[in-house]
This record gives structure tokens, sequence and C-alpha cells, in this order.
DNA sequence: TCCTGATCATGA
DNA sequence: TCATGATCAGGA
């Protein structure tokens, strides 16, 4: 097991040191089987990267590295450096609402301070050949903390307003909400019509691909 | 073609 | 069921 990074430089650094490697190598340096595809395993990108950099695993709605205040999150991109996905960030409250605002939310805390690790995600790649980008290092800027922030008052609005069954993927600028459950069966509770609590699908705020892809192409940028 | 809604695995 | 890690895949 590797041990927890003590500072940002260290996780940095280690970070840095398995940027270029395939995901084939790098499982077989920590003994971890590859699957044959991400169709059944699709955290596995995720799971291996944290435990290469020391990522304590648990289902705690913390960061990823607490002691340094750091979100680890992996992101697939294209051979443009686009990606090829949403990001998942955190479970939308849909009951006891009182008192979140945007300042105190799971979302704000998740993203003040993130480790993306670009990796190759296209699936005409096999698994094992794909390989880890190099680190970034990001913090939201107040441009994109404000936009962040009115997307999230915004869906938080319906979802306190007992509208969650007006919500769909298509509100919000950088920010939308998703079914993230295990199938469309799944149930949790939310505020109804009448305020009245009741059973709905758990929804889950996602970062659109515009907005990642932004975070990566300022960080080319600068570099 | 790609976005939205659906889905998969695992642990507590 | 909720929280972690996300990607799949069919219909618009």
């Amino acid at each position: 097991m590797i041990s927890t990074p003590q500072s940002q430089q260290e996780l940095l650094q280690r970070a840095k040191s398995i940027a270029g490697l395939t995901f084939g190598e790098l499982a077989a340096e920590l003994h971890i089987p590859v699957p044959p595809d991400l169709k059944r395993d699709k955290g596995w990108v995720g799971q291996l990267i944290e435990t290469a950099l020391g990522a304590k695993a648990g289902s705690k709605p913390e960061q990823d590295f607490a002691n340094l205040g750091i979100e680890l999150k992996t992101i697939p991109i294209n051979s443009a450096g686009f990606p090829l996905e949403t990001t998942f960030v955190s479970l939308a409250p849909l009951i006891q609402t009182a008192g979140v605002n945007w300042y105190n939310s799971h979302l704000r805390y998740k993203l003040s301070k993130v480790l993306w690790i670009p990796i190759q995600g296209e699936r005409q790649i096999p698994l094992a050949e794909r390989r880890i980008g190099s680190p970034i290092l990001w913090q939201p800027d107040p441009q994109q903390e404000a936009r962040l922030q009115q997307d999230w008052e915004e869906l938080m609005d319906y979802i306190v307003l007992g509208k969650v069954h007006e919500i769909t993927a298509k509100i919000g600028e950088v920010l939308q909400l998703r079914p993230k459950g295990a199938n469309s069966r799944a149930k949790t509770k939310g505020i109804g019509q009448n305020g009245e609590i009741i059973e709905t699908l758990p929804l889950g705020f996602y970062l659109r691909k515009e907005f990642t892809a932004q975070i990566l192409q300022n960080f080319l940028r600068n570099k």
C-alpha cells in the first residue's frame, strides 16, 4: 500500500512520475488486473490512479486528500485534448436543504482545489494501452466560481421549490443535474410539489465538458 | 454524431 | 441507500 502524500508538492511529484505510463504498465507495478474494457468497471481508472497516488479508499463525502485539501479527478480526453465525458462532482441534496448555501455546499468544497489527471479515453485504444497525462492542479478563478455558483443556485431552486421532476440535464451553463444511481428504479427522498416528502430519482451534479475543457486549455496556455 | 438519461462495481 | 469511482448507449 502506498502511503498518503504529506504535502502538495509530494502529491504533485508522484502524479508527474506516473505521467506517460500506460494503464497496463501502472497496473502491473501495483499488481492490479486490467479488465477487458470499462463496461463493467467504470470506475477502474479512477481507482487505479487513486491507488498509485496514495489516496485513501473510502466512501466518505470528503476530498481524496483531505489533509491537503485536494480532490482527485481523472478526466478522459480525446486526441485533441478535449474531454470525452462530463465530470461527476457530488450528489445533490434533495431534502433537508434548509441552511444549505453555496458557501457551505459539498460542491464548492469538492471543487475548491482539484488535481486533474487527464487520461486517454478513446474506446478504440485498448484499455491497457491508454496513457496517463500530466497532472493539472486547479482552483476555480473568480469567474469560474461565479459561474458555478449561479448554476448551483438555479438548480437548487428547483429542488427546494419541489420541482425535481422538472429538472433536466439541459439546465445550467457549466453545471447540470443528472441521475446518479444504480438504475432508473433507484429511489431517494425529495420534496414534492406541495412541500411533501416524495420518492424520487437520486441526482448528481456534473461539470459540462466545455467547462473542464477550459480548465485544460488554460493550463496549457499558462504552461 | 453526441447528449441525456441509464447504468455498473464496491463498501459501509 | 448513499457515497465513492465514473462510462455506457440509444434516441433526438
